[in-house]
DNA sequence: TCGCACTGCTAATCCGATTTAGCAAACCTG
DNA sequence: CAGGTTTGCTAAATCGGATTAGCAGTGCGA
């Protein structure tokens, strides 16, 4: 062990005062508590010359609070997209001299609970729950009893929690856009889910259900109605491919648009397979901004998840949950939600004449 | 705030005995201590029925271990890669009752200074130093008063530190034994690094330097000798797809190493420009086992950076670390090589005739 | 019957801060 | 100059456990 922290007692004693003034003078109410300068400038000078910095265990035992805060998600892993979302919360969390407890549940309701015991047994100041995909989740019980978010998730029962989750429905609409902005009126296609308000993969994805309806309310408005298009089990490149190659057999599409980058994927081979070029003969935009999407030829038109920004987001209503006096517990909470924002690249052309 | 924790008192107090004596049964040393097996029962007994759970905080003041370990990295979020070591620690710290602090210092030192204060002031008990890039990293003074590990990275300047990083050396070889294998004894070119042992980008490459030297120890001993390479700046798709292009315009390779996953995907296009085909024409092997391999046609043969299982041992080795009396703190830190296990997939075939 | 060892438990202290209650000295006030 | 107020600081309690020192009560031998 080093030289054994320096304590409150050690900067006390070398300003030759009790440790009481010297927490008052540190803690910013010596003035209000009628300090003299000269003690306070002592303090204060035997606190940095020694390097003093209070012990945050010893104070979170003092006053419950650690500034700590816990963040359990399903899956941290399985794509880049959750570390991004951990990014934003991270910086959001330091900037306020916070630290981050992760862990991860991985869908496992006994883990979840667990976790949730070992972040209250460490007296976090509040808990942020995220989900990798966005989704409602179940709100385990004994969340409510600390401040809480839910990031990337809304709640499946009524529940007091705050929510922030991407603006998948304006992300529909700026897809749309997209097309309709580049002249495009006829065969449209979605790839993924659609054409109809009620063709979506099973297993309840927001993103599915909100990102059809922004597509279908902008085309509606303008007039235009989408040609047809794929439910998708999975949104994976093969399923994208396979639901492609399957469209191609029969109908010659103008643009695709997919439901997100790696169906885009599986797409792009399929047009390829069938000598269709991108964007010149079909253009296609896609959802999330996956890196992937800056890798493809031709760059793929996408419409970003804004995990950074969703991360932050979280943190900044957790905050706003803490500094709450927690008597206006009741009712539903809010919904905030973050832009998505469409990154244009080559993906996109006028249809040909 | 829900009807407040339950504390050691309020067992004691149900048991009917002193808090000490519940705080001994507790932790298991009523035996030891005579206490008596009625007393003991009690005591059980009232913590189950309480739900009672000891606050870390608390012992963590008294007794200096808080369960808690500092995961400081120097970028979580720019890859998946950094989510999968995070996840093997924490499922490694998990499992041993440990939560994982992490931070991220985007490579500033300042910021890195910060956030080992801020884990300090809240007493883990050890701390992992980890870089998305194994690569060689200065130990900042003061990780040193706690038990730390470097997690993909080797110290800078000789220190006590033990390192945990990949088995690149043998990740070489296994890349050059896989085309060997196969049959491939000429046309074999190098993507990313090579052919001279000298011939890596520069920025201190860990992965690029071992991994030539297993490549070309592999080659050597079957009394084969690469047909060239070109040394690429950066690792990305583009550089492999210039690298390679610039290649075909004059040689006509028979096997390509790319040195990772992303320079393999360029140079497949590369390769389908020049109507070449994987791997019936050119076989390919690569590094990584990056997401992308497994969607690229053909499936990528890769060689997998055991991201999981680096997070893992990182923390075996750190709880050896805690677990001995610091004596023995003189001397050069070990350095555990964890294997990286090669993908078979579809991209290497024999030569053809 | 006294002293000693052992058994079985508890009182008191400590970890490092915050916070409440209060005390001595200086200063007024009439 | 006694009595009250202010000023400026400190003692002591507290948070929730772990740990050390020690205290009754019993049994046993001399």
């Amino acid at each position: 062990m080093s030289p054994r922290r320096v304590t409150l007692a050690d900067v006390a004693r070398t300003a030759g005062v009790s440790p009481t003034t010297a927490s008052l003078v540190l803690s910013g109410r010596g003035r209000e508590l009628r300090i003299s300068q000269d003690v306070e400038q002592r303090v204060l000078k035997a606190a940095a010359e020694l390097q003093y910095r209070p012990n945050i265990v010893s104070v979170g035992l003092r006053t419950g609070t650690t500034r700590t805060i816990g963040f359990i998600s399903d899956t941290v892993a399985t794509s880049r997209l959750a570390g991004d979302m951990i990014k934003g919360a991270l910086e959001a969390a330091r900037e306020r001299g916070f630290m981050l407890f992760i862990g991860e549940t991985e869908g496992d309701a006994e883990l979840e609970r667990l976790l949730l015991q070992a972040m209250h047994d460490r007296q976090v100041d509040g808990i942020i729950l995220a989900a990798m995909f966005t989704r409602t989740i179940r709100v385990p019980k004994g969340v409510t009893v600390t401040p809480a978010v839910l990031l990337n998730a809304l709640p499946k029962q009524p529940s007091p929690l705050p929510s922030v989750i991407p603006d998948e429905v304006e992300a529909g609409r700026a897809a749309a856009r997209a097309l309709l902005d580049a002249g495009h009126r006829e065969g449209i296609y979605l790839i993924g889910a659609g054409p109809g308000r009620r063709n979506v993969p099973a297993g309840g994805s927001v993103a599915a259900v909100e990102r059809l309806v922004g597509i279908r309310e902008v085309l509606a408005d303008a007039g235009v109605k989408p040609a047809g298009g794929r439910v998708c089990r999975d949104w994976q490149p093969e399923h994208g491919l396979a639901a492609t190659r399957e469209l191609l057999k029969k109908e010659r599409p103008r643009a695709l648009i997919c439901f997100n980058d790696r169906l885009a994927l599986g797409a792009y081979q399929a047009l390829d397979d069938f000598g269709l070029k991108v964007p010149a003969d079909v253009s296609v935009v896609a959802f999330d901004d996956h890196p992937i999407a800056s890798w493809m030829r031709p760059r793929l038109t996408t419409v970003a998840l804004p995990h950074y920004e969703l991360g932050r987001k979280a943190v900044d209503v957790l905050f706003t949950q803490i500094g709450r006096d927690r008597e206006d517990d009741g009712g539903e909470g809010e919904v905030h939600r973050v832009p998505m924002p469409i990154r244009l690249r080559e993906s996109i052309a006028p249809p040909a004449a």
